[in-house]
DNA sequence: CGGACAAGCTGA
DNA sequence: CAGCTTGTCCGG
């Protein structure tokens, strides 16, 4: 038998999650480890990626197609790793690592230019790990030092931040200072090419450069890093663990370390000048404030009309805060909002068919408390109406902004809307939160550090209390929460101090491992457990399990053979 | 995943 | 027992 020069592929076929073996041919002969190759498999044409080569005896299909460009050989190992962490098909994660159209051809990519002395002068030098980091202050010149102190290593500078927006205006201000930088997907070949600095959003988390010189995670904290749609992974640990394979240094900056971005610890790094870049901040407590106010309390509203009478382009921003998937309902006839009576949070309806108040007071028969119709509708959100609210109030047009829409000319200097505005926005004289309790009060572990990050955004646009350029307004019926009291004081210490604690206390990540499994053979799978390893718990929709560390978490996870039928798994 | 094939069920 | 459904196996 003659031996013949093969390859060893993994399919596109998620659901097959093997490697198979294909003969190279005359037409493929250019094949790489990594790339992307067309095959028939089994009666189909299946899309697949090199993984090897092999040498073998037996007769193989031929490969049909070379199919361009894919990861490079070097990062195999890492998406081998993401796999096994995420408990996710490993195609998934080749396919994250793959450009979305066909890729040839590679440019060749310049050498590291050093940074001019004028430029360097700006640069702030930080030692690798977490940094805590005001929200007001740039990051350019720690990424500069960062740029300085990996030049002379193999490999890629790679500088992930939240959102796309930020990412093409960091990438334009590196070019002007004479960087050679290849922005996210859209320059996917220049990432293969392992230029000199990438810079991306989560998804350049397997940013296909052959090796990482150094990586720079900004707002290391942010919601965006993490992956919602399966495989769910999270940008941060994919860039930790990549530095750790290229023995590359990382900087993870936050503005509020998370006890798992601190992996435990208490304490890091922390920026120059930390209290003073830090936003000016007005507590409004609600409390004191007369009953018959709207939705924004006299002192607010003098904070806001002042602000109408300066220079910002956008005067004036009001945040409404909707944490979690609940849903307002509005009176069909009269228009008032189900509130509840104990509390006046919004209400929900449950699957019985009642309302249920939102922070866990009680169930009520479904009815208007205002005209007593029975006829309830479910609103889109409480923008449209907050915008109404504010509107009147202030006699201003309003722009609403949403994660999916934005209504109103930009023009307006009133902006009204969710979190998803500071993606939006960059500048504003005022940002007002309707009811940061909303934060406080949230049963989700997490939420009450979001009302730190909320802040930070909001500083961003206002900028910070040393420039005296705006203000955050929080109003609240809490101000004498502990969360508020420390951002007032731009004291963080205490706040990131406590969390590690308390993540300690509840064995919650990077103290403990835990895992979502929903989706109909969820009932099966989790069956199949090995229930010395983990311990489950049953909630109305979904399955917890939890474990002491994520290894002993996907190593359970990992045995299990999959049964039929949908199934979402979701490692934290 | 999706095709192949085997075993099980049903009705003339 | 043909004709159909349902289940299980396996791919190079």
């Amino acid at each position: 038998m003659p031996i013949a020069r093969a390859v060893r592929i993994v399919t596109e076929v998620a659901a097959v999650d093997r490697t198979f073996d294909y003969s190279i041919t005359d037409a493929t002969s250019q094949v790489g480890i990594g790339d992307r190759v067309r095959v028939n498999f089994h009666g189909r044409s299946v899309r697949g990626w090199v993984t090897a080569f092999v040498e073998e005896e037996r007769e193989l299909k031929p490969l049909v197609k070379w199919g361009g460009f894919g990861p490079p050989a070097t990062m195999l190992e890492l998406l081998e790793w993401c796999a096994r962490r995420w408990v996710a098909p490993v195609a998934r994660f080749y396919l994250a690592a793959s450009p979305r159209r066909n890729i040839i051809q590679l440019p060749v990519a310049p050498g590291k230019v050093a940074v001019a002395e004028n430029v360097l002068a700006t640069a702030v030098s930080v030692e690798p790990g977490v940094t805590r980091l005001g929200p007001c202050v740039d990051p350019l010149g720690i990424i500069l030092s960062a740029y300085q102190a990996t030049r002379e290593k193999e490999g890629s500078l790679l500088v992930l931040v939240p959102n796309v927006g930020w990412a093409q205006r960091l990438a334009g201000r590196l070019s002007q200072r004479g960087l050679a930088v290849a922005l996210g997907e859209r320059e996917w070949d220049k990432m293969r090419a392992t230029w000199p600095v990438i810079v991306g959003t989560r998804g350049e988390a397997f940013a296909p450069t052959s090796k990482l010189a150094g990586a720079v995670v900004i707002d290391a904290d942010d919601e965006s890093y993490r992956s919602e749609a399966s495989p769910t992974y999270h940008a941060v640990d994919v860039v930790r663990q990549r530095a750790l394979l290229d023995g590359a240094p990382l900087w993870l900056l936050s503005s509020l370390p998370s006890p798992t971005l601190l992996a435990g610890r208490s304490d890091c790094a922390v920026a120059e000048g930390e209290a003073a870049s830090w936003p000016e901040v007005v507590v409004v407590d609600r409390r004191q404030s007369d009953p018959r106010d709207g939705v924004l309390s006299a002192e607010t509203l003098e904070v806001a009309r002042r602000a109408l009478e300066g220079p910002e382009p956008v005067a004036v921003v009001v945040i409404l805060q909707r944490l979690g998937t609940g849903r307002i309902l509005a009176c069909r006839k009269c228009g008032e909002l189900a509130r509840c009576a104990t509390c006046d949070a919004p209400e929900e309806d449950s699957d019985s068919g009642t309302l249920r108040c939102s922070q866990g007071c009680g169930e009520r028969e479904t009815f208007c408390t205002s005209c007593g119709s029975t006829n309830l509708r479910r609103v889109r959100s409480g923008v449209t109406t907050l915008a109404r609210d504010v509107g009147n109030l202030l006699h201003q047009e309003v722009t609403e902004v949403t994660a999916t829409f934005v209504e109103g000319t930009p023009t307006h200097r009133v902006v009204v809307g969710t979190e998803a505005v500071f993606a939006r926005l960059r500048r504003a004289g005022v940002v007002i939160f309707v009811d940061v309790d909303q934060y406080l009060l949230a049963p989700r572990e997490r939420a009450r550090r979001d009302a730190v990050y909320a802040v930070a955004k909001a500083g961003r646009l206002v900028g910070s209390r040393s420039e005296a350029r705006g203000v955050v307004v929080l109003q609240t019926r809490r101000a004498g929460d502990a969360v508020i009291s420390t951002v007032v004081a731009g004291n963080l210490e205490e706040i990131q101090v406590a969390d590690v604690a308390d993540a300690q206390l509840l064995e919650s990540p990077p103290f403990g491992a835990r895992a979502v499994i929903s989706g109909d053979a969820a009932p099966a799978f989790v069956a199949a457990l090995d229930r010395q390893k983990v311990r489950v718990s049953d909630t109305h929709d979904s399955f917890v399990v939890t474990a002491t560390d994520v290894d002993a978490l996907t190593l359970a996870l990992g045995e299990v053979a999959r049964p039929a039928g949908r199934l979402r798994l979701a490692v934290e």
